[in-house]
DNA sequence: ATTAGCACTCTAATTTAACGAGTGCTAACA
DNA sequence: TGTTAGCACTCGTTAAATTAGAGTGCTAAT
């Protein structure tokens, strides 16, 4: 594509994002420092109106950018702006302010994205299956009940109380989360769940009463459903951009339900970097008026979850952007360390 | 009132519950079984206006109700409607489904709420000082690390990693724990923060080394903050009722911030029975145009919470009043039995 | 006390007209 | 050959004017 033709799609798109308006050729021509008249600007703006960048609300309107438009743009921002001192202070504290809690950091974090974008805020917590054991213990509440506690190496707690036909005894119970402890710290839940049923198996051959006991109870202990927890922030920001009242609700409802949400970032899981997703680009229904930036975070070594805000397709890329690298890396730093 | 007027009052509150347009004289006479004409309609209709529960959006259309007015069809709804089996069911079963862990009993009550009545559903979590120690444990993570359980009565479970200065041996910390339970168990979490304070000044005389140290662990492990969890589900549902989009985002930004809406979920917390608050009786401003049903839910013999929906003041509380006064009772029921 | 009748009011919906931003095309220009 | 000025045309937006209808308040009759 041709310079100038990519300098009046940009700035058209530039146009876009601050005014909302549709960009009309003389208003460009002005605004451009380039001296070209309106006619020359029509000129680009038909031909790229036939290859799908731009769109008319109707014939006599201005232009306004298809996805395809933001698309070109966004991939034509080759630097990324800076963060000022104080933004970055602002992230730096909200995610590093309750560390070692996993849970706390990420909703703070939540809460910094959706505060400094002033659009939605969310971010997905760690896979249970994939996350690491650091720790995992018993506690009996009652002859019939047991209380399981679960930390992951990235800090994040599970617990749930189970009931049991037989009553152990607590020494049993510490035995057995020694046992589990050093046989299996540091490797992934699923990993771990597979191995138990091993043994689980290879016990049925032992005919050890207390083994047996065992491998049930570590199979229950580790019979962790797999649903990931996305916190989200700033639901309301959204109303801002949506004149469509519909279709405002059905996102709503979406972000209520999360699942969809947390399959687009999934989507991000495998891939370093920052992740756009404009408009039609989202698989989801309910988002094809909306982008997704997205990035990643994790603990130094291995990926754990991601991280985003979800806006108008029309949002301000080059605002944005920064603000999410910067987060996911500090996100990413805080775990590390903590 | 004369009964007449009453009869009349209460028509036009629930055609405009039902229909949300204003109600005129001749509608009226048709619908009312009573012979009579628009004519002596509209001359009760003068007097309640004038009385102030009825109010014109201008001169010439029909009359909608104050709050006053639904405050008095509220009064005046004697016999809540029994609920049918299938709503029953879906109560008992979403309610019930997740006992013993009160977390998930009070998200699946949240999502149930807002299901059955199409508006909001808000839950409350108990307060975390007035419940009651079930069990205490300290589990060693690390050299500095110390993560903390805290099982309340009520199957609540809140937990948290502290540093420390000292390097406790696991064994110290179990037998920290096992005082603490045996010496408070079943006390609330505010008298045990005081004693356990108390005991620290003892214990500042006695200068025994071990006594110093459990007691700033414990003084610790009681330390927690007395945030109050807020479910909330449907939110979404909002939007149908809302024609003033900036009314409504600023609803959302308080269903997000919570604080405001415990405050009143806490008003509840002292009486029995369902309480409605209508329109302007919400001190908050943002839910002036809300009505808010709530009612208490405990443990059998504590008030532990609050639970309710929140929804336009011309909802049908016909409807909604049983439905928040079952789930309350089955709520209840479940966590006693848990 | 109730009701029928009627003039009056006010909104919502519909129509009409004027406006203007922007386009596409053509012809002139460098 | 690329650029620009000019111009007719389109179409949505806004404002004003008109109409229809629902509902009221009042009065007089029952």
């Amino acid at each position: 594509m041709e310079n100038r033709v990519k300098a009046i799609l940009n700035a058209i798109v530039e146009s876009y994002i601050q005014t909302a308006e549709p960009v009309g050729s003389r208003t460009l021509s002005k605004q451009l420092d380039i001296g070209l008249s309106p006619a020359t600007i029509r000129n680009v703006m038909a031909d790229l109106s036939e290859q799908g960048y731009l769109e008319q609300p109707h014939t006599s309107a201005g232009r306004i950018p298809t996805d395809k438009a933001y698309r070109f743009f966004v991939d034509s921002l080759v630097t990324a702006p800076t963060l000022s001192d104080e933004i970055r202070a602002m992230i730096d504290e909200a995610v590093g302010e309750s560390t070692p809690n996993l849970e706390k950091m990420l909703a703070n974090t939540t809460k910094v994205l959706a505060g400094l974008t002033q659009f939605t805020g969310v971010v997905a917590a760690p896979r249970v299956n994939t996350t690491c054991l650091k720790l995992i213990e018993f506690i009996k509440m009652s002859s019939r009940q047991i209380f399981i506690v679960l930390i992951s190496q990235s800090n994040m707690v599970h617990n749930k109380i189970i009931d049991v036909s037989e009553d152990f005894s607590q020494e049993f119970l510490n035995s057995v989360a020694r046992f589990l402890n050093a046989q299996f710290g540091e490797r992934s839940l699923m990993d771990i769940r597979s191995h138990v049923l091993e043994t689980l198996v290879e016990e049925k051959e032992q005919y050890d009463q207390l083994l047996a006991q065992a491998a049930r109870l570590s199979k229950k202990a580790f019979d962790i459903s797999d649903d990931r927890e996305l916190y989200v922030e700033g639901q309301y920001n959204i109303v801002k951009d949506f004149q469509d009242i519909g279709k405002f609700q059905r996102l709503l409802k979406a972000l209520e339900e999360k699942i969809a949400i947390l399959d687009i970032l999934d989507r991000t899981l495998t891939a370093k970097g920052v992740h756009i997703y404009i408009g039609t680009e989202n698989s989801l229904d309910d988002l094809q008026d909306c982008s997704v930036i997205t990035a990643n975070y994790g603990n130094g070594s291995q990926v754990l979850g991601a991280l985003g805000v979800i806006g108008p397709t029309r949002m301000d890329y080059f605002r944005i952007i920064p603000i999410i690298n910067y987060t996911a890396k500090i996100l990413t730093q805080s775990i590390t360390a903590g």
